[in-house]
DNA sequence: GCGACAG
DNA sequence: ATCTTGTCGC
């Protein structure tokens, strides 16, 4: 397999400037959740989507798609060994949510390009990131105290949120993916928290793609 | 040159 | 991300 690192970050670039940052948002009946995970050593993707009603927040559908992986994952360039599975877990969807909360990154990455964007824009869909860990930029100390916030900056420049989303528990990354402004990211993000480190869409996108009994079990009280 | 680095 | 048991702390 060939890659053209290089090509790829010049595409990222290129694409960034389609996002949209501000809310387009029509009323919210179902939210999204998409998270992948893999199969025999990474050989296989499987991704997902959840949907969830709004604002029950109680899972109303959920697709999987298995395809084989097609990049291996190099820092930076996550979206483009994500999104195609991605997509094809939301095709098969056919309840379409208004919001997407996807695992990973969306503004705050070094292009201004992460999995949120990527599959924002193709699947025209608005999308916020909400990453588990740090890709870029930097915020001061944040506070133990449950649901405190420090913006994500680059510079000058704020690229997202840290979020204490629940006690002793690191922080969500969560910024913008397209479609959405920073103020309403986090707003969306803030009330999908239910106790848990992870907001409800992504819980559960995270949980069917992990292959967690719990959340294989929700398979019969769906369908 | 060196360190950092979503999942 | 994934492979995995017990274990520490609330």
């Amino acid at each position: 397999m060939v890659l053209d690192t290089q090509l790829l970050r010049k595409e990222q670039t290129r694409q960034a400037s389609k996002i949209i940052l501000h809310d387009e948002l029509p009323p919210l009946k179902l939210i999204g959740g998409a998270d992948v995970g893999f199969e025999q050593q990474g050989a296989i993707t499987r991704a997902v989507v959840a949907v969830l009603s709004w604002p029950q927040l109680e899972l109303v559908e959920y697709q999987i798609a298995r395809i084989p992986t097609q990049l291996p994952y190099i820092p930076g360039l996550l979206s483009f060994r994500e999104v195609p599975g991605l997509m094809a877990a939301w095709e098969k969807i056919q309840n379409k949510p208004e919001l997407v909360l996807v695992d990973g990154q969306g503004i705050a990455h070094p292009r201004r390009f992460g999995v949120a964007c990527h599959f924002g824009l193709q699947a025209n869909i608005a999308t916020i990131g909400v990453a588990k860990s740090r890709l870029c930029g930097d915020a001061v100390e944040l506070s133990e105290e449950p649901e405190s916030v420090q913006p994500l900056m680059a510079g000058e420049n704020q690229l997202g949120w840290v979020l204490r989303s629940k006690k002793r528990c690191k922080p969500l990354y969560v910024s913008p993916g397209h479609k959405v402004g920073f103020s309403s990211s986090l707003e969306w993000v803030k009330q999908c928290l239910k106790g848990y480190r992870l907001p409800e869409p992504t819980r559960f996108a995270d949980g069917i793609a992990s292959n967690r009994t719990f959340f294989k079990r929700m398979n019969e009280k769906i369908s």
